[in-house]
DNA sequence: ACCATGTCATTGCGGATGCAACGATCATAA
DNA sequence: TTATGATCGTTGCATCCGCAATGACATGGT
């Protein structure tokens, strides 16, 4: 009856999830350097069209300072551009340049091969783990 | 046909895991003030008796160094005992005290508690998660 | 015995990360 | 209007983490 950490979930799921992070994270290496914070601003930004800080952070799972910290790395790169909101001017709209939405196409590819890889090895499970990945997620 | 991050697995799987780590760590506080290192190394120590630093490191999936650091935190607070290996002088030979045996006991009421609490709230994709976590934990 | 190579734990270091200020701006109510 | 409190993005800071280098030790071949 003693406690075995190999089979306990919160570590489980941590191994596989940073265990998938190294192996997408090699995948879109040859495209381009970005790290995980910059790469959730972009693909973010590429559906949402122009937003703020605040709203990548609450949808993203990325602390404030982290969001401003890879869009400032991104404008610098040339893929974002920032600018002031017309009539709050607390807030920061940010929104893909051509260059950005250029690399998020090329990323877009990689990601949905790379998720489609995954589906296949986990064959009939996949919906499964849909479902349970859902459920784990929603309770904050 | 836009690449929608909320559907892509690396990042679901990040989130899910951060999301459980922080509900366990809420748990785990309580009795112990402990980091997920230490608290890795002190479960695996508790049911593998004397190991070594590189022991801890190849089975739970933490850098040389974290172990290392972390093993050294738990011996000042009283909770593990480092010796020298008889034959072999480079090996650290590393076990629980008392104390931290009578820690990892509390401990792992409480882990268990909180994997059966998640399992139910799984239901009966939980085999599926099983599976699937086992499928992509195992490439690498 | 001697040397080259390999393994072990620790330590330094750079970068990443989360949290808590901070200054600037807005909203609300008296 | 003015004052109070909330919200926004940025920055400082302390910590955490991974990688590489280091020094101690062991092993195998000659």
């Amino acid at each position: 009856m003693t406690f075995h950490l190999d089979e306990f979930l919160p570590y489980r799921l941590s191994v596989a999830a940073s265990q998938i992070s190294r192996r997408f994270a090699a995948r879109y290496a040859k495209e381009a350097g970005l790290t995980i914070p910059e790469w959730r601003v972009l693909a973010h930004l590429d559906h949402s069209g122009a937003v703020s800080v605040r709203d990548i952070h609450a949808r993203v799972n990325l602390d404030k300072s982290m969001v401003s910290r890879a869009a400032s790395r991104l404008e610098k790169a040339g893929f974002l551009r920032k600018s002031g909101h017309d009539t709050d001017r607390r807030l920061i709209v940010m929104e893909l340049t051509p260059a950005g939405r250029d690399l998020m196409a090329r990323l877009g590819q990689v990601a949905t091969g790379f998720q489609a890889e995954l589906l296949s090895e986990l064959g009939e499970d996949a919906a499964a783990l849909d479902r349970a990945l859902r459920q784990l997620a929603s309770r904050g």
